[in-house]
Formats: C-alpha cells, sequence, structure tokens
DNA sequence: TTTTATCTACTACAAATGTAATAGCTAGTA
DNA sequence: TACTAGCTATTACATTTGTAGTAGATAAAA
C-alpha cells in the first residue's frame, strides 16, 4: 500500500495532476509557495520511493508522471473527513460545500442532476 | 492562527467533538488505534498549546474540551481537498461523496432538499 | 495511617517532514 | 574546444510528529 501523502506532497501532486506531469522546474513554477528548485527535486525523489511518480528521461531532465491518481488519494481523504470531521454525515459535509459564495447556479444543477441519477438507481 | 492539525492530532479531536470532552482515559477508549496513555496524555497537552482544545479540572483528572470546532477544521480541509484533488469541481466530489455503497436513498433525499433549497436561494 | 490506583509533569527519542546547499554531469553555445 | 546554463545526485539538518517511560503527586481504600 502506498503510504499516504503528506500535505507538502500533495501540494506537488496537485501540480502534477492539473499538467498531466511535469520537470522538476515546471512544477517549481506550478507551486503557490516559493520552494527552492532542489528541495522540489527532493520531494518528487521521495514521491517516487514512495510509489506516488514515475519518471522518465526527457532531454537533459526527468519528467515526472503521476502513479496515483487523484480518486486514489481522494476516496479516503475524503472519507477521513467525512468520519472524522463530519460524524459521518454526507448532509453536513455537502451543506459546508455548497455554503461557498462562488458556487455557480449551473454547478448546482449539474449536482442535482447528479444526485437524482443516483436517487433513481437505488429505487430502481 | 491556529496550525493546521495532523493525523493523529484530528483522531483526538474526532473522539473529543464526538463525545463532547473527555479526559485522558475516555479518550485513550475513545480512540481505535491502541495508543499508550501517556502518549494521549501528550498528545492533548500539545493540543492544548496549538489552541485546539482547554482544559478544566475535574476531582484529580482534567477534562479537555475542543475549542476548535469541526467546521473550522473541516472547511480549510474540505477547500484543499477540493482545490487540489478534485480541481474545484464539486460535481466531481460529491460523485465520489455518494458513489458509496451504504448511502441510505433518506440520506439522498434529504441532501436534495438541501440541494434545492440552496438553488432557489441562489435564483430567488 | 499505610497502601494503592490514578493522574499529571517531565524527559526522551526515533522517524518522518520539510527545506536546501552544493557537487558533479552534460548538452548546447560561443 | 572551452564555457555555461540547466539538470540530477548527494548530503545535511532543523523541526515536527508520534510514541512512550518514569517520576512525583494525590485521593481513595484498607
Amino acid at each position: 500500500m502506498k503510504p499516504r501523502l503528506t500535505p507538502r506532497e500533495l501540494d506537488i501532486m496537485a501540480v502534477l495532476w492539473h499538467d498531466g506531469s511535469g520537470t522538476v522546474s515546471e512544477v517549481s513554477e506550478g507551486l503557490e509557495a516559493d520552494i527552492a528548485y532542489s528541495t522540489v527535486l527532493t520531494m518528487l525523489r521521495t514521491l517516487e520511493t514512495k510509489g506516488h511518480v514515475k519518471h522518465v528521461q526527457e532531454g537533459k531532465a526527468f519528467r515526472y508522471i503521476p502513479e496515483t491518481a487523484p480518486e486514489e488519494v481522494g476516496g479516503s481523504a475524503l472519507d477521513r473527513l467525512l468520519t472524522k470531521i463530519y460524524q459521518g454525515s454526507r448532509e453536513l459535509l455537502v451543506t459546508r460545500l455548497l455554503a461557498d459564495e462562488d458556487v455557480s447556479a449551473d454547478e448546482l444543477h449539474r449536482i442535482r442532476e447528479l444526485l437524482d441519477d443516483r436517487i433513481e438507481e437505488l429505487e430502481r
């Protein structure tokens, strides 16, 4: 089993997931935090040891590619959040998720459809 | 600003949130993991230093009380999850949340109402 | 009053995390 | 060919996390 991602590692994976892949400098750029180049390199190497990324040679540099999909990490993180913080109540969690100001009506409608599908599926 | 909770600290807070408060031994019992009494004490003290709990004397023992509410932690954790893992897509997140087998039709309906309220609120 | 069970306080420490400097290699450039 | 910019590899290290032993206090029990 792959070890859990640490917060910082998650930051890195986020860039990789977003861009599909990245070299050390690309990842550095993608990060909000201002972290030394060599630090990013070290972390990518660590992530590789843990099996979360692999790399291919690209010219002189390494291109790092995610080996772990967002869902793999997201699933357990979400479960954890749900049980530990929201007491297992998905309602509570969704409430908080939708409480945000900048959630569009469009998005809400799409989520409702999603929900309807799921309800139908369950009651069929 | 209160520092972020580490995974283990979250386990402890979860017990406290669930039970409302707890002494060291109560928390120990509440934890799934089998952690030494003194370890739990140490962590509670750490949490107190960080401002996440306070304590009141109760007979010979201390009773620890949460100073941080679940939402305080849940909010940022959820935001983080949303942006870093689900690429900011609430749909994706909700999809995963509802994908679980053991989500009841009842719960789905309640979430649906929640959603309707929110939509109405937004379109009014 | 002595004993005992139960607490907190103090101390320790291995492992993981987070961060980075610097050495050394190499492909392209002057 | 000599130089340089841009990489990876190696090494280091402070801090945090996670875990726990043990000393010392104290209330309850015998």
